[in-house]
DNA sequence: GCATTGCTGATATATTGTTGCATTGACGTG
DNA sequence: CACGTCAATGCAACAATATATCAGCAATGC
């Protein structure tokens, strides 16, 4: 169980704007997107894009009442709740964001999975930044539980907290709680 | 990654109380509770022990709400939210109820956990069952990938959907919706 | 044109969880 | 017993998360 079993391809970690090019990384969900959308016969409509914008502007979880301040804020009016749930389900349905059960929110997905793989979310509990894991391993583990179970295994979550790479190395960075980019 | 990877010590797993002595099954349970409140030097009191009663009833999770809602019902006057929350927190604490953070419910642990290994439960779609089952090798492969990160990993939730050996075996079982023992 | 379908808006409601403060009850100490 | 202390509880209000329902609107296909 070295390090070999484990395959990332996930987004990168943490909440550090210098730790990589945001406005790439956002453009870069903002194709697949389009693209995503496109294949499953789905509309990327107006809302859905400026959802997805809202919960790819940072690295963190969102919770959809978040999304729905700052949609609300940027546009005047407020809005209703359902519009946000409505369009984060479509966005989920995409693959585009994905929901971190154990905090009722819901984060950007910066790597589409593939079928023999699990995903893992990594949250900080310092900067608030959740990491995408994808673990082969993970994949023939639960479904080797399951099977010893005789348990027909439909879908998992797995979700695991601590303190990302960034953070360790400078506990600072993350004491102010900010969500910004 | 075969089954032999996978260590079982759970709960008996389904809901069809002809599977098991629900009676002996509840009572070890409150053996352990009265151990286990005593060890952490915690007191397990009649709150306490009616709220862990209505959750060890059924295998299902419960919700907060359907234990205040059956504990209510019990002592004829209606009880405050807050009151089942900090029961069940000093469950929790005491590891005797785990959180099924998919479903925001609560459920029975039927087995304590020891430190090296991790548990997955196994949530049945028909039935509504939680099983929760020990996979050592789980353990070394969140690790993995969290080491894999630089991710210090403090504390991690799997949880699994699909259907149960009994109601593959009895599909008919569990279409009632029923949440009793 | 007209029906169908998918998306959005709006209002209301349901479900889940928390805060703040007063009160009770167990327990040790003088 | 009287008193202080602290955990547990009761109570009221509130906050956060999520869904139900119905109506309108715009694109698509017939």
């Amino acid at each position: 169980m070295a390090a070999e079993a484990v395959d990332i391809r996930a987004t990168v970690g943490g909440n550090d704007p210098a730790a990589h090019d945001h406005g790439v990384c956002v453009e870069t969900l903002l194709n697949r997107a389009r693209r995503s959308f496109d294949e499953k016969g789905m509309k990327l409509t107006s809302l859905r894009l400026r959802v997805l914008e809202e919960i790819a502007a940072s690295h963190d979880a969102m919770g959809a009442y978040d999304v729905l301040e700052r949609l609300s804020q940027k546009s005047g009016g407020r809005m209703a709740p359902i519009s946000v749930y409505r369009a984060i389900d479509a966005l989920q349905e995409a693959g585009l964001v994905h929901r971190l059960e154990s905090r009722n929110a819901y984060f950007a997905c910066h790597a589409p999975h593939t079928s023999r793989q699990r995903h893992m979310a990594l949250v900080c509990e310092t900067c608030a930044g959740v990491t995408e894991v994808a673990v082969t391993s993970l994949h023939a583990t639960i479904e080797a539980a399951c099977r010893a179970q005789g348990f027909e295994l439909r879908s998992a979550v797995a979700e695991a907290f601590g303190v990302c790479a960034t953070c360790q190395a400078s506990p600072a960075h993350g004491s102010t709680e900010g969500r910004s980019s």
